[in-house]
Parts: structure tokens; C-alpha cells; sequence
RNA sequence: GGGCGGGUACCGAAGUGGUCAAACGGGGCUGACUGUAAAUCAGCUGGCGUCGCCUACAGAGGUUCGAAUCCUCUCCCGCCCA
């Protein structure tokens, strides 16, 4: 690839970011003869939102879609109800039809954040499934062996550890293939977790006579615990539909490791400008601190708009750095007269039990107005608006009943 | 159908007759610190009428002064053999 190739620009703007690629010659070929490709791309609606996460290969696919291709956008109605087995080291617990299709709705909304809706096809796997017979289900699994799909490393480590494996499990990889012979698939992207399930497709494509995908796989986006891979069943999601203060917060406690790697997977940031701020993290030009605002506010901005980032980074420094209160705080109704300091933050819903009050209490964690509740609980009487902090976070206004009104 | 190994707190995992509300790790919460809801360090993490009592170690019974720990039956899971 010279220099003063004319293609080579526009291929690597198809392929920024990408892990792997099968086959990339062949896709390569492709797309410089011009031909219009059909992505799949596909999303099981087995959890109610889309995170941060999801919007990694789907930006990607926004890419693809600017440059003519079609993307075909796969409603896992059915395979959300098994529950992909990728990564897992437990059988899911099986979904309704009810609950999917609830899902399924707010799912689309969200992917429409990022992906134009327009020129995008979205098809769902009951199409095709709704209609499979015992006999499509017996040639559908006949395509593959069991030890072709035990090859899987999560199997095989369940496996080793003695644990189950649901047979409808084993079926996933071959039904999320079949979507591939069912929509015609040219590609198919997904996270890296995705490559055996997307090869697979292959296999499946072959067996039914048809020419096979070419696979694309982006990198996975850790959850904000800086640990594992984001999912919103580990409670390290950030959700594109979450509030923008909520996203801010939740994207200012990530580890500063990730800051970079965000910056690049979750956000339009060009890659020189990300390359640039990398460095300049490294050599101490700019504070991790900082770079982490520039992060969070460009995601926020990308599903609530410029001004509502705003918003949210200046709540978050009102809040965190100048530890002055909330702009909006939650009122809580409580008797007039003398209270248990316990009773008060269980009515507050700052604490699950009296005990949990009190052992909040005994670490000096509750402050009622100015002053920090001693850990000996007595009763305490306050005025109506006073406010109740427990912690860093939490606040709430105490408010009592007004009198001489019915 | 047979044999073996398991089911413990939010999760993972110790414990195999009293000193067990149950080690340890993760998570969560709190405090200190800070450039951040990061990192680090420390504490807390069943309930209540809190020097005590109640509920809890898959479920139901039983043995015992006393059981998560022993016995019986039941349910559930894994592996091996058929």
C-alpha cells in the first residue's frame, strides 16, 4: 500500500480500530470493486439497555454505513432467550418472550443514537426462526460437530471445571450463523468475544451454499471497574440511555488506565487527536484528571448533546471537587419531634436497617446540617429543609409536615 | 440404572460436633488522603428491644447438653461407568 494509493484511505477508515479480520483480502477486493456489502451486525435483547459497550462495533458500522454499505441490524428476539453462552462461566437464566420484546424496543431507539436510521435494515430472528421445523433444526445442527463447538475456550474451561453446559448453549454459535444464511450476510461485526461465533457463520453460510461472510472484530471495552469486560449484569455499565450526570459520574470512576483506551473506543475522537493526547498523558502535559473530563464530556455529549455535558461536568465538579451540594435535591418527608438518628436514615432510604444506620452512624459517615451526628445514636430535632448527607454522595432535604393544614 | 464428588452470606470459596453470624478473596459501604466517584491505606459489611436475643450454612425430620459440621429421607448440580 503506497502512499498515493487512492483506496488505501478509505480502507483504513474501514478497518480503524479493527483486531481481526477474516478474510481481509478478500474484503479488501471486495470493497474496492465497489460492490455494496450488507453488514450484520447483531444484538441480543437479553438485558433492557445498550452500554457504552455495545457502541464500539457500532460506531464502526456507522463508518461503513457514510461509505454506502447496508447495515443489517439483527434482533436476537430469539437467541436472547437462551442467553450467548460467550464469556460466561454459567447457563443464563432464560428470558420470556414478553421480556425480550420489551427489551427489544428500547434496544433499537438506543442503536439509533449511533447507527443512521435511515438505509439501515433491522430484521429479526423470529422472521426466519418463527417458521424452523424439528427437520431445519436437525440440519442446522447437523453443520457442525460437538467438538468443533467445544472448542470454544469458555466451554472448554467449563468443561474443566466440571460445570455445566445447557444443550441449547452448544446451539447458540449455530443459530447466530444462521441469521448470516438468512439475511444474506457479506460481513459481520463484533466484538472480539464474537470471533468463534462469527466464524462460525461461516461454516454455517458454506453448508448451506452460500459464499461465506467476512468477519470483523473491534476491541472490547472494559467496565468502568477497569476489570472486566462491560456488562450491565456486572453493574459496570455505562448505559447510553442513562441520565447525563449519571454517565458523567460513572465515566469520572474509571481507572486512569482506561482513560485512553475509552477515549479511542467510545468516542468519535480521531485517531491522530487521540494519539496526541496519549502522548501528552504520558509525558505529564496534560492531567489524567483533565483528559478523564475531555472523555467523559464527549460521551455524554454524544447521546444527550453539548449542552447537557455541560451540564453534567459542572454539576460533577460543583459536587466533587468543591463538595458544595447538589443543584437538585431529593425531599424526604418525616414526623415532627425528637428521632433515632437510625430510624431517620432508614426513612431517609440512606440505610437498609436501623443496624446499617448505626454502623453508618459509628464511622461518622452522617452529617444532619452542619454538623456530623455523634456515633452514639441520640435523638435529634431539626428544623423543616435541613439536609441529611451521608457519605460523599448521598443527600437528601428532611422535610416536616406543615402545620394548621389538613 | 450404578459409582463418586458437591449444594455455605451479594458473588467466589474455607470450615467437617462447642471458642461460628461463620476464615479468606471479590463486590458494596465508610473514613483518611488526593488531581478524580482513580490509586493507596484503614474500618465496616444478617436483624432486633444490641454487654443480650432472634434468624441463617439446599429442604424436611432425627441424634446430642450442644450441629454448617453426625444420621435418615427429599430436591438440585457435576463427573465417571452403563
Amino acid at each position: 500500500m503506497d502512499a498515493t494509493d487512492p483506496f488505501a484511505e478509505k480502507w483504513d477508515a474501514l478497518l480503524q480500530g479493527v483486531v481481526d479480520c477474516v478474510d481481509a483480502a478478500h474484503l479488501r477486493e471486495r470493497v474496492e470493486r465497489g460492490d455494496h456489502l450488507r453488514i450484520k451486525f447483531g444484538i441480543d435483547p437479553s438485558a433492557p439497555d445498550i452500554h457504552l459497550g455495545h457502541t464500539v462495533p457500532m460506531r464502526l458500522l456507522r463508518r461503513w454505513q457514510a461509505l454506502g454499505h447496508t447495515p443489517v441490524l439483527i434482533i436476537g428476539d430469539v437467541t436472547a432467550r437462551i442467553g450467548d453462552p460467550t464469556g460466561r462461566s454459567a447457563t443464563r437464566p432464560q428470558l420470556t418472550a414478553e421480556e425480550v420484546a420489551a427489551n427489544a424496543r428500547t434496544y433499537l431507539e438506543q442503536l439509533f443514537t449511533v447507527v443512521d436510521q435511515v438505509g439501515a435494515e433491522v430484521r429479526w430472528q423470529s422472521e426466519w426462526f418463527g417458521q424452523f421445523g424439528l427437520a431445519d433444526v436437525l440440519r442446522l445442527a447437523g453443520t457442525a460437530t460437538v467438538a468443533q463447538l467445544l472448542q470454544r475456550s469458555d466451554f472448554g474451561q467449563r468443561m474443566a471445571e466440571e460445570r455445566p453446559i445447557g444443550l441449547h448453549e452448544l446451539l447458540y454459535p449455530l443459530l447466530q450463523g444462521y441469521d448470516s444464511v438468512a439475511v444474506a450476510a457479506d460481513v459481520e461485526l463484533g466484538g472480539t468475544d464474537q470471533l468463534f461465533n462469527l466464524l462460525r457463520g461461516r461454516e454455517v453460510q458454506l453448508a448451506y451454499g452460500m459464499a461465506p461472510q467476512d468477519v470483523v472484530t473491534v476491541p472490547l471495552l472494559v467496565g468502568i471497574d477497569g476489570q472486566r469486560k462491560m456488562s450491565k449484569s456486572l453493574g459496570n455499565a455505562v448505559g447510553v440511555a442513562d441520565p447525563a450526570d449519571d454517565q458523567f459520574g460513572r465515566l469520572m470512576s474509571i481507572p486512569d488506565a482506561e482513560i485512553v483506551p475509552y477515549l479511542e473506543l467510545a468516542t468519535s475522537t480521531p485517531l491522530v487527536e487521540s494519539r496526541e493526547l496519549a502522548r501528552k498523558l504520558d509525558t505529564g502535559t496534560v492531567l489524567p484528571r483533565d483528559l478523564k473530563e475531555l472523555m467523559a464530556r464527549r460521551v455524554v455529549a454524544e447521546f444527550h448533546g453539548e449542552e447537557a455535558a455541560e451540564q453534567a461536568a459542572q454539576e460533577f465538579l460543583r459536587r466533587f471537587r468543591f463538595k458544595e451540594l447538589p443543584s437538585e435535591i431529593v425531599e424526604v418527608l418525616v414526623p415532627p419531634g425528637p428521632v433515632d438518628p437510625r430510624d431517620l436514615l432508614v426513612r431517609a432510604g440512606m440505610a437498609s436497617s436501623r443496624s446499617a444506620g448505626l454502623r453508618l452512624l459509628s464511622q461518622g459517615a452522617v452529617r444532619l446540617g452542619d454538623h456530623r451526628l455523634p456515633a452514639a445514636p441520640e435523638p435529634v430535632e431539626f428544623p423543616s429543609g435541613t439536609i441529611l448527607r451521608v457519605g460523599p454522595r448521598r443527600v437528601v432535604r428532611l422535610v416536616l409536615p406543615e402545620v394548621g393544614r389538613p
